[in-house]
DNA sequence: AACACATAGGTTAGCGTTAACAGAAAAGGG
DNA sequence: CCCTTTTCTGTTAACGCTAACCTATGTGTT
């Protein structure tokens, strides 16, 4: 046995040896690899033959060493568990991959700004291009603001103004439209559930609703404050049931309608007949809910291709998006809201 | 102005300028980095110094290149919408976090085995250590034992036997229980609504309330088949909803549940009066379903966690879990199922 | 035939880090 | 006080790739 055997070691194929079994130099294996011009088809076929038998891969560290680009772009996001951030990461990762980007994420464990930062500082040591935040809190926002980094960050879903460039939904159009249907449906006003406290969402959605009842003249009630969960739906749904007042509630998520519904129906209050509930989102299960619900329509996938387009342009350097990228949302129409009960 | 002074182009520093301002080699800055011992106090402050002057942030591609380690863990997932598959990825993450790693994603577009080898590929190539797979489908355990990587690949939720390790929970024993605590209400039988054709969790739930019945002596019902959707759900319900025979019926997932609920409902079959109906995840909106679902409870947050802990103990070349870990469910009692009605 | 010029390829030099070795200074032992 | 050992620090060489430059060959033009 030659020296040359005598580690068993199976060291990963490098570009050199390919060069060395196509009979080639390493540049010329490069060349092929990136698809550069000036390759004879002959030789080109015999170094694609030694990739295969060597079932060769390039490292890409010492490709990003050379080029200085991760083909990596990073999300930070809050709370990934939740329907909306779920369904753009996965938006986001599909856009990126057909873009051919890899997507590493980094979760936020609390809202501060520095904890945004901090997310943000850690995808960037890791050698990402660019960053999308998904964090629609308020907080989050003022961290974008200040937020010091080299590369592009954009952000998705909330819709505060912020020096970093955004795409969000026109949320507070989708409130109105809510608000509108049911001042629209006979009810003299609309009551009010909101998201978490601290979210743009929250901020933006209570925003159109206030506005609509103005504009129509309606008394405004003070709104009432959830987290998004179906439980804090619950807890507002027994404060309001026995309010002879409230004929119509329009809830800043499907969640927390669930909720709301729940409580309504213990305490034998009829939805549509005595009280409208009116969502926003339109997750999945929103038309198998009792009543099924009338609800907002947010397309959070497309939400995330978005985001990734708009990150991609600030890679090319295509000037950032003067103005944020808003998306209508679309009213969906089901049982759970109708006329005005006369009494 | 030196000839220094001419391009403002403002590079990043690199660990030789941090060398220069403090006065040390290179090598002495790594050395602070990277906690070697023998550098003296003194000089280690003034490495920090000028590293902090610098806002100086290493490489990481130069850094795996020479270590060849990327700090990076993989993750496919088939549909990160799904509530399941989005709280494990959570849970990886965050435990991936605190033991100092990155996480890349990739989704998968298709079931198929090709599918998956391609998506770790793809993360292979990114140079990941390590990869967790996401993919209960049989096809994807399929694709698994054949799965070739140089990286260690554990797979999570899912059941198959297969070679790679695996953390899941037990849904024959969760669907087992479910059916028990059926038959003990005194339901003759229980009907079950399955799960997507092909997913691990819809046969081995499948299997749990199938041998449950046998050893109970009940007949067997032919089992519905959904696809975890509340749509199909509520298809399956519309089919059932006349059946006399019916008394109680096992769904494979909450959503479904929530759909058969409706349909259910709709045909004016009181519940749990007339028929039960339990449920399988306990997502947080069972509890406010009408009725509230009873169902069988999955951590699956803890099911990522333990799924990053086999990881990293592969990662440290700790012979491989001989035997799949798995996690043993808790059902969930609310009021969605109750005693059998006397006829 | 001489030249330009495109084409096909090889050679060399980094990218920014860590590893391996080597040398200088300080500390201990006779 | 010299020699050995321990601390501290610097030098050199990879890691595996791409960029830049260079050297051959053709191919067409005057």
């Amino acid at each position: 046995m030659g020296a040359e055997a005598v580690g068993t070691e199976v060291r990963q194929p490098v570009m050199a040896d390919v060069a060395k079994l196509a009979g080639v130099s390493h540049q010329t294996v490069s060349r092929v690899l990136n698809g550069a011009p000036h390759v004879r088809p002959g030789t080109r076929e015999r170094v694609l033959a030694a990739i295969r038998e060597l079932d060769y891969r390039p490292n890409s560290a010492a490709r990003a060493l050379v080029t200085r680009r991760s083909q990596t772009l990073g999300v930070v996001t809050f709370d990934s568990t939740l329907y909306g951030p779920a369904s753009m990461l996965d938006g986001i990762e599909r856009a990126a991959r057909t873009a051919d980007y890899f997507v590493s994420v980094a979760s936020l464990r609390s809202l501060d700004s520095r904890s945004v930062q901090e997310a943000v500082d850690r995808l960037r040591d890791q050698g990402v291009e660019g960053v999308v935040v998904i964090a629609p809190q308020v907080s989050a926002v003022g961290a974008l603001a200040k937020l010091s980094s080299p590369v592009p960050v954009v952000a998705v879903g909330s819709g505060g103004r912020s020096r970093v460039p955004m795409v969000s939904f026109d949320n507070r159009a989708g409130a109105e439209a809510a608000t509108r249907y049911l001042l629209d449906l006979g009810h003299r006003t609309v009551h009010h559930l909101a998201g978490a406290t601290g979210w743009m969402e929250s901020r933006d959605r209570q925003d159109g609703w206030r506005r609509t009842l103005e504009a129509a003249g309606a008394r405004v009630p003070r709104a009432g404050t959830g987290d998004w969960s179906s439980r804090s739906g619950y807890e507002a749904g027994r404060r309001i049931a026995h309010d002879p007042e409230v004929t119509a509630v329009f809830c800043a998520n499907d969640h927390m309608a669930l909720g709301l519904l729940r409580a309504l129906y213990e305490a034998g209050r009829a939805v549509p007949g005595e009280i409208s509930v009116i969502g926003f989102d339109d997750i999945p299960e929103a038309a198998y809910f009792t009543p099924p619900l009338t609800t907002v329509r947010q397309d959070f996938g497309e939400l995330g291709r978005r985001a990734l387009e708009l990150l991609l342009k600030e890679l090319d350097g295509v000037g950032h998006g003067r103005d944020p990228v808003r998306i209508s949302p679309e009213t969906v129409l089901r049982r759970s809201a109708g006329p005005a009960h006369r009494d």
